[in-house]
RNA sequence: GGCGACAUAGCCAAGUGGCUAAGGCGUGGGACUGCAACUCCCUGAUCCCCAGUUCGAAUCUGGGUGUCGCCUCCA
């Protein structure tokens, strides 16, 4: 397996740092609001890496935070006259349901900042004792020019950052780059007892530290958005390989972002959408399929009509997938001859030639769509039931790892299946009387109630829209 | 200003030196159907431009043009 290496640069094949395991990391959300269809794609991406690992035999651990303590937490706290913990801890839930939502597995731990305290402040007493950290009037800044690596992922320089930085506010730091560890209390914010007074920590500590306890020193892949390669990452990098004394990331996984009429999406900009915002049209399912029918590192942008064409993309194979289903409700026996000489796993050699090659799920996607043709040409009522299950093995194998689900959704709330056969029965008779009208009225009442029906040789197939 | 990414059909999107450039959506035509829906068949590319390397380039090199991102909180 390859996969694409922002700290080289390159395509390297995956080793793991122990055998058969993988550990990783993925920087989670700030939870002061619903998620925004950008947090959705780390969500989806990663997950869908975690699957491929895991179909490939892999233990994995994933752990991905929730930054619970932060200014933008602090302000709608504010703002809503509520501690902050009500704002993360509600956000939390959200986000969880979201990702749930998009049919991504649980973490194996969901670590908070408010919950490591302790480990927070003991690894900034080690940054502080080993000379890369300072303390100013209750603040702690780390010395960026202390660590000699600083900049080896986002390929700055460290003297160009120096050039290019702004007009620094805080007299307090020794150097423009340095960067806060800890942040002194202020009125009406929550804190902490540290050695160096109350207060709470900076955001770049908490991954570092977070990771470390739950990864240990050295991880085999830390991911997030492309937009935390600087600073986040850089900072992490800094302050974990200065404490630890060792490599913090063996590799580090970057998604692109999603636009929206390819500009990026910014409050400023009036083009801001929550996941929920999409979700009110669009079922979860599509925006998922959308955002792995492009490679997770280029650009994404977005619209309805993308939205709208994922969906008809995604019917496509929900569509193959009935019918395999129909079929083998009344197929039997084992296979035929010719059955047997059929090269059933050339779809999964082509899809695990594009995932063993930096998750390239756009393409692996082709394959789901090929072995879907294949049934629609082939399979029909002669198929024998073990072919038929042997080709829903597979599909069932290719859309578990993309985190689709063939069939359709439940059908809570809606019209008994009971109610739904019987109206069938009745347009069935219409039909048989020649009396059109009336069978076109009971499809129009079936869909009207969100049921769409298909004539088929085999007879009615019908399902929830 | 510094660093970087990208440019393939109406749209989305694979392909990173070698048969007629995947796949999907959409469009138009046809088959099936009582009509539909589903499905199937047919339908589409001077691979941004220029020069170079090579027997051979979408793919490598140089230049240009364009779009976008990071350098500040941000997925």
């Amino acid at each position: 397996m390859k996969l694409y290496n922002t700290l080289t640069r390159k395509k390297e094949e995956f080793v793991p740092i122990e055998e058969g395991k993988v550990r990783m990391y993925v920087c989670g959300p700030t939870v002061y609001d619903l998620i925004h269809i950008g947090n959705a794609r780390p969500y989806v991406v990663f997950d869908t890496v975690r699957k491929y690992f895991e179909y490939k035999g892999y233990e994995v651990n994933f752990v991905q935070n929730f930054t619970d303590v932060d200014d933008k937490i602090i302000k709608r706290a504010i703002e809503n006259g509520v501690p902050s913990t009500e704002i993360s801890e509600k956000y939390i839930k959200e986000a969880l349901k979201d990702a749930e939502g998009l049919n991504v597995k649980p973490s194996t731990k969901n670590p908070k900042v408010t919950e490591e305290m302790d480990e927070i402040i003991k690894m900034i007493s080690t940054l502080v004792e080993k000379g890369y950290a300072y303390e100013r009037n209750g603040s702690v800044f780390y010395r960026t020019r202390a660590f000699k690596d600083y900049g080896k992922l986002s390929g700055k320089n460290i003297d160009d950052l120096e050039s290019g930085a702004r007009i620094e506010i805080n007299t307090e730091k020794d150097d423009p780059l340095d960067f806060v560890l800890w942040k002194p209390k202020k009125e009406g914010e929550p804190s902490w007892q540290s050695p160096w007074g109350e207060g709470r920590p900076g955001w770049h500590i908490e991954c570092s530290v977070m990771s470390k306890k739950y990864l240990g020193d050295t991880m085999d892949i830390h991911a997030g958005g492309e937009d935390l390669i600087f600073p986040h990452h850089e900072n992490e990098i800094a302050q974990s390989e200065a404490a630890n004394g060792v490599t913090f990331a063996k590799y580090w996984m970057h998604n692109g972002f999603i636009n929206i009429d390819n500009k990026k999406m910014s409050k400023s900009e009036g083009n801001f959408f929550t996941l929920r915002d999409i979700v009110q049209k669009y079922p979860y399912q599509v925006v998922r399929f959308f955002i792995l029918s492009g490679h997770y590192r280029g650009p994404i942008n977005f619209s309805d009509d993308l939205l709208q064409a994922a969906q008809n993309s995604l019917s496509r194979i929900k569509n193959g997938y009935k019918k395999l289903t129909q079929n083998i409700k009344n197929a039997s026996g084992t296979m035929t001859a010719e059955e047997n000489a059929f090269d059933i796993l050339q779809y999964r050699r082509n899809f695990e030639k594009a995932m063993d090659d930096d998750f390239n799920t756009a393409d692996a996607i082709t394959a789901l769509f090929e072995i879907i043709k294949f049934v629609n040409i082939n399979v029909n009522e002669n198929s024998s039931l073990e072919f038929l299950n042997a080709l829903k093995s597979e599909i069932d194998t290719f859309c578990e790892i993309l985190g689709i689900i063939p069939e359709d959704a439940e059908t809570e709330g809606k019209i008994s299946p009971e109610e739904v056969e019987k109206l069938i029965g009745e347009r069935a008779q219409a039909k048989k009387e020649k009396n059109f009208a009336l069978a076109d009225s009971i499809r129009a009442t079936l869909l009207e109630k969100g049921v769409v029906i298909e004539d088929t040789r085999a007879g009615v197939n019908w399902s929830y829209k």
